[in-house]
RNA sequence: GCUGCUAUAGUGUAGUCCGGCCAAUCAUUUCGGCCUUUCACGCCGAAGACUGGGGUUCGAAUCCCCAUAGCAGCACCA
């Protein structure tokens, strides 16, 4: 009996969680989510169920250049997906008013001011150390350029606010980086706008205005936490706690949205759930499930290295949970026809689950002819056992392949260590084309497979595939793993 | 270039803060064997790592220094 044995692996605790925590996931709609946002999801995930607390989803949609209506769905969709509790949905583009409040604040903090440097100019004096003409304006004229920009009175590129920090810092990331900016074009599709926002201030006032207590996120991250520090600390807010965790390299597979959208448009990819993309939808139709995706990352952890993503161990996963469920099948790639010589005929009954006799038996008609995989004929066995039914005597002449029965004892099979392999009655199987990320294998399948649309299987000695199509007139599956 | 982070087997991970119990954990992987009418699952066994060099110490994967490598940031993106 196979039951899924679920390895724990304990995270390292948080430091201030044990009141609860209140933690975000906060992506950019601008395509469906895949592997390395669920890293970051599941983990916010898992502590928020450990300590206790809330998990807030946040859509990161103040981008207009960046965003896709269609992924505020494709995004929802995907996190119920990976089954992660969602106990708040956040739009950052219905919070507009509250960042220019708050804009407005800082400038009267003196933590901000309006800066109409031409950017390439400002580029210059950051490098140099050198503070722009702007910095030593009033902060009443500050707040008077302010309200120009929010009337509209500025075009593109004219004006931004910047926040004060530190000219001297060492590090020229953290001098005086922008809060707000101006964009005509393209529109927003929720609102109204030509001020726009930037992710680091959105994201320190929404940390302090929600309660987030925990960050944990890439350390592509790590500047922007100190950047985002200098605006708690001119609010006087406390930080919550940050975790970075390292890069992680995900081998053979595109994950770069605007590399995908571009793929899907020249018609290279056939979508978003095209299998040769990172896209958790990619993954569900292959047949992974969201349980192994989730512990995966897990395993992984919260690490600062650099690591590379093992599909390995997601299949390893993956198998663990699949295994038990997936019902048995036989699928013969690139089929051969075999008449097989004073054979008898039978009715063969192979078992759906090895493991669990009581889910019943899938029936093969035995009539005289069989279809074998070619590629365990061209090993040149010179005797077979057809899986389940009989053995088979194979010799060779001038003509090609000759096929005789060879009696029913299994035991002779094995003395003489014969393959046991699948086979399937030529006048019932079914066309199926099993879809790799190599390439598609033509070949045919058991009728029963019928009954499985939309759940994986196993094809015996062939691996495990989901069954993605069963209308047509062939059965599509998609290969999972072995 | 500047700033910062990291460095344990093929892969992921534990141990590193508070040096000895580490001839280094667990999983995966690979290879044997058993079980089995699948090359699945299960069971047994084996293989495989502390980036390098100095130093401190009775003792270092753990502390210090240097080197090397990888990564991140240096956008009016997130």
């Amino acid at each position: 009996m196979s039951r899924p044995r679920v390895h724990v692996k304990e995270l390292p605790g948080l430091e201030k969680a044990d009141h609860g925590v209140v933690m975000r996931f906060a992506p950019n709609p601008s395509g469906p989510l895949h592997l390395g946002h669920a890293r970051a999801a599941v983990l916010n995930d898992a502590y928020v169920k450990r300590y206790g607390g809330k998990y807030i989803l946040r859509i990161e949609d103040t981008d207009p250049k960046r965003v896709d209506p269609e992924a505020y769905g494709m995004v929802i969709r995907d996190i119920e997906w990976l089954g992660i509790t969602v106990h708040e949905v956040v739009y950052q583009s219905d919070r507009f008013d509250r960042y220019y409040r708050y804009g407005k604040e800082l400038i009267e903090r003196g933590g901000a001011y309006v800066c109409t440097c031409e950017n390439e100019q400002f580029r210059q004096l950051k490098q140099k150390k050198t503070a722009c003409p702007c910095r030593s304006l009033s902060v009443e004229e500050n707040l008077s350029l302010f309200d120009k920009m929010l009337a509209g009175e500025f075009y593109e590129g004219e004006a931004s606010v910047r926040v004060r920090t530190d000219l001297d810092h060492p590090d020229p990331a953290m001098r005086d980086f922008p809060a707000f900016r101006i964009l005509h074009q393209p529109l927003h599709p929720r609102i109204d706008a030509v001020v726009y926002p930037l992710m680091n201030f959105t994201v320190a006032v929404d940390d302090h205005l929600l309660g987030v207590t925990h960050v944990i996120r890439g350390k592509d991250h790590i500047a922007n936490t100190r950047r985002q520090r200098y605006i708690f600390d001119y609010f006087g807010w406390d930080v919550p706690v940050y975790r970075h965790y390292g890069r992680m390299g995900i081998e053979g597979v595109v994950l770069s949205t605007s590399q995908m959208r571009q793929g899907i448009a020249s018609g290279e990819y056939e979508g978003w759930d095209d299998i040769r993309l990172g896209t958790l939808r990619a993954l569900a139709r292959r047949g992974i499930s969201p349980e192994a995706v989730r512990q995966a990352v897990l395993d992984i952890g919260i690490g600062e290295t650099d690591i590379s993503f093992s599909w390995d161990n997601l299949y390893a996963q993956n198998r663990m949970i699949v295994d038990p469920v997936a019902n048995r099948y036989f699928f013969v790639p690139h089929p051969v026809g075999a008449e097989i010589r004073d054979a008898p005929h039978h009715v063969a009954r192979a078992l759906l689950h090895p493991n669990e006799p009581e889910r019943g038996t899938r029936v093969l008609p035995f009539t005289g002819t069989v279809l074998l995989p070619r590629q365990e004929l061209e090993k040149h066995p010179s005797l077979i056992r057809l899986k389940d039914l009989f053995n088979v005597k194979v010799s060779y002449d001038e003509q090609g392949y000759l096929f005789t029965y060879a009696g029913d004892q299994l035991s002779e099979a094995r003395e003489a260590k014969a393959p046991i392999i699948q086979w399937l009655p030529a006048d019932c199987a079914l066309p199926c084309v099993l879809r790799t990320p190599e390439g598609d294998v033509e070949g045919v399948c058991e009728t029963g497979v019928m009954r499985e649309a939309g759940s994986v299987l196993q094809f015996e000695r062939v691996g495990f595939a989901r069954i993605d199509d069963t209308s047509g007139d062939r059965i599509t599956a998609y290969f999972t793993h072995r």
